[in-house]
RNA sequence: GGCGCCAUCGUCUAGUGGCUAGGACACGUGGUUCUCAUCCACGGAACAGGGGUUCAAUUCCCCUUGGCGCUACCA
């Protein structure tokens, strides 16, 4: 018999203004993470109540983001097979814009209750007020002039086609405490608080009442959003008490910064998941990542899976101050993932950028599989393999010569190593460790060294001075291209 | 300006009155090695400052400083 307590519900609810932002996965996840660790419920709602700044497709683009990373709600808003936004659950819509004749009821009520009054005031009169304040050096607040007007004048105000908005009708004194799951207990003087806007004056609700009441509607027992809310919750608080609602629990999560440790913009670097998944980025490893910005179950251990974050994910370990997001980490993680997945998943992930001209993909495979042990992102193998697939290396700006050697003897090493590979069947050039053999029984039988071989042999078969190994390259390349490699060298060399 | 939040290595963090302040990334050195990468070992690197409380403060309180957020008919 557990579970007396309500059933956990929570919600991510971005605006369609542009893509997925990093810090909004991490919200997202942070969400998730709790729903799943108390067998509850991950809602997806659309907060697109202001209509100027709409974007087509970001719906889609937020949705897809989720998913390509694993981060899937089991309530709300998503997407469908073919692609269309489709919604779920018994508390929709999820879509606030529809929504909007709830809010306006609730507005009303709240007018009704004399906690909310209808304004007239004109934007020119509230800019000409904030200037003014400003110059005073006061607070740039609403100074209350319709707090007072009496509720028939408003109605026929309104009747006679003046523009309003509605506010809230705020206390002026005395102060509000409430208990956030991160930062504990909080307190804020009313007297600081604006008579906000709840009802714009396009007849849409603001954030602060379509969020506040769209929570309520939809049972949510924990709202964790950014810390940039930490400072309107009175006003949401506010309207909890004035409908007599128990309000949910607060957690407001530290912000993601940029390296001069400003919040986390697209001016330093991509902040779009879409931009990273993009890149290759392995999701897991960005989600991985990004879990451990701003929370740590353990403090010694850095890769965990979706399912362990789940296990372990405890709000009250969640740290109060922002994280750089430093992608430093990110790619030794994602590294750590490329290495220690499948080698068909390996492939998948890396085929799109590599430069195949030809259509023998068993040949990028190899390539690829090579250059593993050094890709941090799956985008680095365009640059790691390029020399696989041209036609011709540029041996100009590299020494095939080993340190001090003489280029004849550069040239003796490589006729041998020609030779020997020549005397190769196709299928035993292509075996690194026959390959190996052949060349070190070589190097024994002449007395030669390794480097003086080796070196000339492997920078003939990359044109780097940096690269794989030369066993690995010949193998990779089998026997006519490497011949055709050391060819080239040679002719270079004469 | 007002209000609020925050403060451990360069970065991500562990730490909840008594520890040589731990781990990871990055960096450096060494080993493996023809090169690079991988891998292994080792190393340098932090409690912002000042007051309290206490036998004892990174840890609790206050102040200062610094950073950030909010201060819209945007979220």
């Amino acid at each position: 018999m557990r579970n007396m307590a309500p059933r956990t519900r929570v919600r991510f609810a971005p605006s369609p203004t542009g893509f997925l932002h990093i810090g909004g996965l991490r919200t997202a996840l942070y969400n998730e993470l709790l729903a799943k660790h108390d067998e509850g419920d991950f809602i997806l709602r659309i907060e697109d109540t202001d209509r100027s700044r709409l974007v087509e497709g970001a719906v889609e683009n937020l949705c897809r983001s989720l998913e390509a990373c694993g981060v899937v709600p089991n309530e709300g808003v998503w997407l469908d097979k073919k692609g269309e936004v489709t919604q779920r659950g018994d508390f929709g819509p999820y879509v606030q814009s529809e929504r909007k004749d709830k809010h306006q009821t609730y507005a009303k009520q709240l007018v009704k209750m004399g906690k909310a009054y209808h304004c007239f005031c004109t934007t020119e009169r509230l800019e000409e007020l904030r200037a003014q304040q400003q110059l005073e050096g006061k607070p740039t607040m609403y100074d209350g002039k319709c707090r007072s007007v009496p509720h028939e004048e408003a109605l026929k105000r309104m009747e006679a086609g003046e523009s309003w908005v509605v506010r809230l009708k705020l206390p002026k004194e005395g102060n509000v405490t409430f208990f956030d799951s991160i930062r504990d207990d909080i307190t804020f003087d009313w007297s600081v608080i604006d008579d906000q806007v709840i009802i714009k004056s396009d007849g849409f609700p603001t954030y602060h009442l379509a969020a506040t009441c769209d929570d309520h509607d939809m049972e949510i027992t924990q709202v964790i959003r950014g810390e940039e809310w930490l400072s309107s919750t009175p006003k949401h608080l506010f309207i909890y008490e004035a409908f007599g609602w128990t309000p949910p629990k607060f957690a407001h999560l530290p912000l993601l910064l940029n390296s001069d440790r400003s919040k986390l913009s697209k001016r330093q670097g991509d902040v779009a998941v879409e931009d990273y998944l993009k890149k290759g980025y392995v999701p897991e490893a960005l989600l991985n990542f990004v879990a451990l910005l701003g929370w740590n179950p353990t403090g010694d251990r850095e890769i965990y899976t979706h399912d362990e974050l789940i296990a372990m994910f405890d709000i009250a370990k969640i740290n109060k101050s922002g994280a750089v997001f430093n992608t430093e980490k990110l790619d030794w993680l994602n590294a750590q993932y490329l290495k220690s997945m499948s080698e068909e998943r390996y492939l998948e992930l890396t085929h799109p950028f590599v430069a195949d001209a030809t259509d023998d993909n068993s040949f990028a495979d190899r390539c690829l599989l090579l250059v593993r042990d050094r890709v941090e992102k799956p985008s680095d193998v365009t640059e790691l393999t390029d020399f696989f697939f041209r036609d011709n290396l540029d041996y100009s700006t590299v020494s095939i010569a080993w340190k001090a050697q003489e280029a004849s003897a550069a040239k003796e090493r490589l006729e041998a190593v020609r030779d020997a590979i020549e005397g190769l069947s196709d299928t035993d050039a292509m075996n690194m460790a026959t390959v190996e053999s052949t060349i070190k029984g070589l190097i024994e039988a002449k007395g030669w060294g390794n480097g003086d071989t080796l070196w000339p042999m492997r920078v003939a078969l990359s044109g780097k001075e940096k690269s794989p190994g030369p066993f690995e390259l010949a193998a990779a390349y089998g026997k006519k291209k490497t011949l055709e490699r050391l060819e080239d060298a040679l002719k270079f060399l004469r």
